[in-house]
DNA sequence: TTTCTTTGTGAAGAAAAACTATCAACTGTG
DNA sequence: CACAGTTGATAGTTTTTCTTCACAAAGAAA
């Protein structure tokens, strides 16, 4: 309640086993993890969580504040903990602050990226992108029939282009198809797209 | 349930009302819109949905086949509509199909939005679009020195080509901020470097 | 009021980068 | 072997970016 009167758009689950479910299904920011939880419990989900959403930040909620507890929350990879019972105002202050660093690592990454936004710059890459996005696996000629290009050797200049910013692999039969982070840009692109 | 365990993210609102306040926190790829409910029924929130997210696709649940109420749901911009009762697999169906022709409209938008992607190629302009996510409102000069650049007709030259892009536009005082589609452009981008 | 400084914008040519076209070669498969 | 599929190297063309110059408008200083 408190939390969506202060902006944020906030979901629960009963406990880890559930949490990852949801993880799976949106995107969270941040996740509010109580250490003591019926089933999977807190120091048992934040390795799993960080494990396969390394970017999502964590914040541990501790009962009673063992040092034992809270060491191993840091060094599993929580971003931060708070000992209960806590004010709702350290609550929000932490939740905030751990977003602005987030949001700080995430420019990095931006600016950073140059080879990935050089790569989308295209048209005709993000066509291939769109292609392998409904067809899952093409092979070399197969994509230059469908691309409607005459001349070969410039789509491989383009797949080559799009392989090196890993938007895109190839299997041992050498088709091509989305890499993870290729099929994330394509749904990102679809939502920049949907303005 | 059923559309649950058919790989689908459902969520419900009571009424128009309700449907309003999520579609304005979480982004919904479709809509099943039951044309009879407590307070704001389907054909008043209908034309509503589509006037703020004409993107989002709507599909209309009517009670019983009247030509009147199919009519001016389709006028008021539904995407398909269903009478009811209805099998479980023709409402499937029906929402595959929406989803389908919805990608490819997107896709379209993707391979026309030449000027966007070229825009965003380039790392200067993009540290602008978040230097104007962090600060909201700068001046020309301001600008410049936040970007530690010494020459400020370069700064300019970014500038017109984010302008032309749509992607920052000024206000009457000369101040540079981003624009609706910029917003969503710098959100997508985090959303695509945090992978 | 004039002069000077800072701010803001545009445009043309040079430099750098991306793209295309052409040639060449290697790898499988029937 | 023949032949389509696949990849790389290179030189020429186009596009993008940078540099330089030019200029107008607003505000501060003389």
């Amino acid at each position: 309640e408190v939390l969506s009167e202060n902006g944020f758009s906030p979901d629960s689950a009963e406990n880890g086993e559930i949490a990852l479910e949801k993880l799976q299904d949106n995107m969270f920011d941040l996740v509010l993890l109580d250490s003591v939880m019926p089933g999977m419990d807190g120091l048992e989900t934040l390795p799993l969580i960080k494990r396969t959403y390394p970017k999502t930040r964590v914040i541990m909620l501790t009962a009673f504040s063992t040092v034992n507890s809270a060491v191993e929350a840091m060094r599993s990879g929580a971003d931060d903990y708070i000992t209960k019972p806590f004010k709702i105002d350290e609550l929000l202050v932490a939740i905030r602050r751990c977003l602005e660093e987030a949001k700080f690592g995430v420019c990095e990454e931006i600016l950073n990226s140059d080879e990935m936004f050089k790569c989308l710059a295209n048209s005709t890459r993000r066509k291939v992108l769109l292609l392998l996005y409904r067809e899952s696996k093409l092979r070399f000629m197969d994509m230059t029939r469908k691309l409607n290009i005459d001349d070969h050797t410039k789509v491989n200049f383009h797949l080559k282009s799009l392989k090196d910013a890993h938007l895109i692999e190839q299997d041992r039969r050498k088709n091509y198809q989305l890499s993870a982070k290729g099929k994330k840009i394509v749904t990102c692109m679809s939502a920049i797209a949907s303005s």
